[in-house]
RNA sequence: GCCACUUUAGCGUAGCUGGUAGCGCAUUUCAUUCGUAAUGAAAGGGUCGCCGGUUCGAAUCCGGCAAGUGGCUCCA
């Protein structure tokens, strides 16, 4: 007999060789039916393996991560089997499952296929699963395996065999198909009863441009119908909160082929958004006891020399401009010029830590494929600011600007975001990393050690530094997924080396400062387009276009509205009147819409008293008040900043 | 940049296998002067992304280019 000890700590005896199934039927009948893999001891694993020792056991359903993943795996394996049937011949890569479903790549070779043939292979799977085919597991030897991806012919499944060794091999196959597979699958076809293959792209061989494009199908399975149908619904909710749609809809920006890919152009109520946060970051950055500076946009190409950026950034950066023999670039980023300034001034230990500021406009080249609505653009306004400071200093500093970080997300609202502490590869010293292995290690734990003593939970990523240094990134997803770094904050040890920053010390010695590179506000770009999405188009009154509209009954009213109005401008808010020959229905319908946050319909009860009625966007008839106490209360509340 | 797909009025869209274009919203005008999410009527607006080819004839078929979308790669 063995002993198997559940989650919720009780332990319970079977005879040695049972199947997880065997247990989960043995608690009921129902589990036994959802389950669709095991986790022993840490290891997921098919629900039909016999357990032969002692042993921790979580039975895993859909309701969990593991179990999912293993569902849609098994449903790669099913897709893989249906292109299998209808383009004979198809050469698989791998097939994993991703946080929502799976993909599959595959070279097709000379074959295509398109939209089409996505509904036929969704006929097929849908034919395979009610099949009901049994996944079974199969160890095997590593000749045996190169012998049956050889006689398939099949290169890329015989690359994954080199890497693996004899007797950890095994198979496993459903149906008429056997792939090259670690496990673990469902116990069959037959539970997959939603199928919906999303999308075809193509996709690098292991990742790597300089390889062949392979051919990747996208897919999402589920255990019934409705669930599919909700999922649908929403990626369809999430779509109207796109900010490219809400960025349209309410006149934020707007970009022209005659101007350029990638350059956003601000309309009015986008330049509002950004002249508040401007308004925001010099208040904090004053506080916090920065200089704004101004720099050009554009420098010498021997400034990118001792940057380091040329020649190995060139391609993301705009092609020089010549004059009188000099070669003149866009700026990609600030740091250059401010070291400059820095430079401009002998600086005494007394001097740090030295802080400038600007909302830098800078260009970058950014591959044409890459470019995304707000969050990826071509011209972009960073909330940069550089921190030259002493390595005593650094800890200090570096907390700070996290501590403002923090202060900046809670004035938003900002929660669902991923501190990512991204550290340098070491085998890559040289290539993408300067080479200081010393420095390196000295300052990423300067780093993690910042993020331990604030308390913040963070993932640590290699190979996501700078060249220059490590640093903090707060990631952020896009409404339809996509990850992205919002804010920024770095350690710079080299290029203060490279610019000869210098300044005296107590003992009068000429010592180089270290560098702090940050950007809590990340870009005008990226930070609006990602409020768009957070507020769904509704900004917080502060921040929002119009903040209020006056909406007059009649034309009758028309001139209370705008005496009205005149007083809200006159205290710095911005509002307008709704004079158009409208229902008071239509125009509550329309401002509703442009997410103004307040509506004030005036009509003779108003007028004859000098009240507002008030309306909130969203909320509906607030009922009336004084103009006066409507005025006090909307400046506290723009005041506040608060995020509803 | 690479793979696939898409591109019809300001926006959202219809247009089967080729016979030179409709609808809704928006806009303008007129009527209406209205109490919390769409008042009615009329009018204007498109060389169907651009260039070339096939054809008696192209929004529709073919090729190239551009932009956009979904991915891949990249992201100082």
């Amino acid at each position: 007999m063995i002993k198997i000890t559940f989650p919720d700590g009780t332990v319970r005896e079977y005879e040695k060789g049972v199947s997880s199934l065997d247990i989960a039927k043995s608690i009921s009948e129902g589990l036994a039916r959802k389950i669709l893999a095991a986790n022993i001891n840490g290891q997921v694993r098919d629900i039909s393996r016999p357990v032969n020792e002692d042993a921790t056991l979580q039975l895993l359903t859909w309701n969990d991560k593991d179990g999912k993943s293993t569902f849609w795996h098994s449903s790669a394996h099913l897709m893989a089997e249906a292109v299998e049937s209808l383009f004979p011949g198809v050469k698989f890569w791998v097939g994993p499952a991703i946080d929502n479903g799976f993909y599959y790549d595959m070279d097709l070779e000379d074959k295509k296929m398109n939209e089409e043939d996505l509904q036929r292979l969704e006929k097929k799977m849908n034919e395979l699963a009610r099949q009901n085919n049994s996944y079974t597991r199969k160890e095997i030897s590593k000749s045996e395996a190169i012998q049956y991806f050889a006689n398939k012919n099949d290169p890329y499944k015989l690359d994954l065999i080199q890497g693996l060794h004899d007797g950890e091999i095994t198979f496993y196959s459903q149906g008429n198909f056997t792939d090259l597979c670690r496990g673990p699958h469902i116990a069959s076809t037959g539970i997959i009863k939603a199928i919906k293959l999303t999308s075809i792209a193509g996709a690098y061989w292991k990742g790597d441009e300089k390889n062949k494009m392979l051919t990747r199908v996208y897919g999402i399975t589920f255990p019934s119908q409705k669930e599919l149908d909700e999922y649908l619904l929403m990626v369809e909710e999430a779509k109207k909160r796109d900010h490219r749609k809400l960025g349209k809809e309410l006149g934020i920006y707007t970009m022209d082929d005659d101007v350029g890919q990638g350059l956003i152009m601000w309309m009015p109520n986008g330049t509002v958004i950004i002249e508040e946060l401007e308004k925001l970051a010099k208040e904090t950055e004053n506080e916090a006891g920065y200089k704004r500076v101004v720099t050009p946009h554009i420098a010498k190409e021997s400034m990118y020399i001792t940057s380091g950026h040329l020649p190995y950034y060139a391609d993301s950066m705009y092609p020089p401009m010549e004059m009188d023999g000099e070669k003149y670039y866009l700026k990609s980023m600030n740091c250059p010029h401010h070291h400059k300034i820095y430079a401009a001034e002998p600086k005494s230990y007394r001097d740090l830590p030295y802080r400038i500021a600007e909302y830098g406009t800078v260009y970058r080249y950014e591959q044409s494929g890459e470019l995304f609505g707000l969050m990826r653009v071509r011209c972009l306004h960073m909330n940069d600011a550089h921190i030259y400071c002493t390595k005593e200093q650094f800890n200090e500093e570096f907390r700070a600007v996290n501590d403002m970080y923090l202060k900046y997300f809670k004035i938003f609202g900002i929660e669902k975001y991923v501190m990512r502490l991204s550290l340098h590869s070491p085998d890559k010293l040289g290539v993408k990393y300067v080479n200081e292995p010393e420095l390196w290690k000295e300052t990423e734990i300067m780093v993690r050690k910042v993020l331990m003593e604030s308390n913040i939970p963070y993932v640590e990523v290699m190979d996501e530094a700078a060249f220059y240094g490590p640093k903090i990134d707060v990631q952020i997803f896009s409404a339809i997924g996509r990850e992205f770094t919002l804010a920024t904050n770095q350690v710079d040890f080299s290029q203060g080396r490279s610019f000869k920053l210098e300044y005296t010390d107590q003992s009068n010695k000429s010592e180089t400062p270290l560098i702090i590179h940050r950007a809590p506000l990340g870009t005008h770009e990226r930070f609006i387009g990602f409020l768009l999405e957070q507020y769904a188009g509704k900004f917080p009154l502060w921040l929002a276009p119009i903040q209020v509209k006056v909406l007059p009954i009649s034309d009758k009213f028309i001139d209370y509205a705008k005496t009205i109005s005149q007083q809200l401008k006159n205290a710095d808010i911005r509002a307008e009147v709704d004079d158009r020959q409208e229902k008071i229905g239509k125009k509550i319908r329309d401002t509703e819409l442009m997410r103004v946050p307040y509506m004030l319909v005036v009509g003779e009860k108003e007028m004859s008293e000098n009240n507002v009625a008030v309306r909130r966007q969203g909320k509906g008839d607030a009922g009336v008040k004084k103009m006066d106490e409507f005025l006090n209360e909307i400046k506290q509340e723009i005041k506040d900043r608060r995020a509803e």
